[in-house]
DNA sequence: ATAACATATGAACAATTATTCATATGTTCA
DNA sequence: TGAACATATGAATAATTGTTCATATGTTAT
């Protein structure tokens, strides 16, 4: 895998990891590792604002992280993806090693 | 591995993708993927200015991403860690799905 | 229809950061 | 020693971004 992506492919490939680059972020998808989640659960979870959680919820729902499923007044989140997990635990044999 | 890590560790880590979450880091360590090469090499190949890339292989070194050997007046740069193909594969897997 | 609740959104602010320019440091060779 | 070259560094600037506050949207039950 010697060959440079293009450059509209490595734009994109940034942004994916701005996304994991932020401790909110990450702190949302850990919460959501086993299970779905309400935004209200996340919130109380972390102990931050339900706009804090939204608004990272957006951010990581555009960049195909996280799904959603509407139940009532309620919007369960959840990982969308495999990768999501392999990611994570990448950068982590990284940072603890 | 359902369990959150500690807040130090959750910030390491999104340092850690913040790293990868720049095109001109991913660009630099894409022309390392092979090869060790010299700033200047670097400069050239990817048509920017020697203080960008100097700046930027100091945040990849800084974070043991690359490491680097003098030769002379040539300082050469070269991946330090299998991680780095690994989590930046992952990632494009994610982006081209 | 209206009240109560859950979530989303927009604007504003503070903080972070990538790049450039100018210059300093370090190395080689004459 | 001094000139030429390679790389690093500091300051300044522009752009991006995370959080908060206030409010809007959407849903349920009465």
């Amino acid at each position: 895998m010697n060959n440079m992506p293009k450059l509209e492919i490595l734009f994109e490939l940034a942004d994916v990891f701005k996304v994991f680059g932020d401790s909110t972020r990450l702190r949302i998808l850990y919460t959501l590792f086993d299970d779905e989640r309400s935004v209200g659960e996340i919130a109380e979870t972390l102990s931050m604002e339900q706009s804090t959680i939204s608004h990272q919820l957006r951010v990581l729902r555009t960049n195909k992280l996280v799904k959603l499923r509407r139940d009532g007044k309620q919007i369960y989140y959840s990982l969308d993806d495999d990768h999501v997990k392999k990611i994570i635990e990448m950068g982590l044999d990284h940072v603890l090693e």
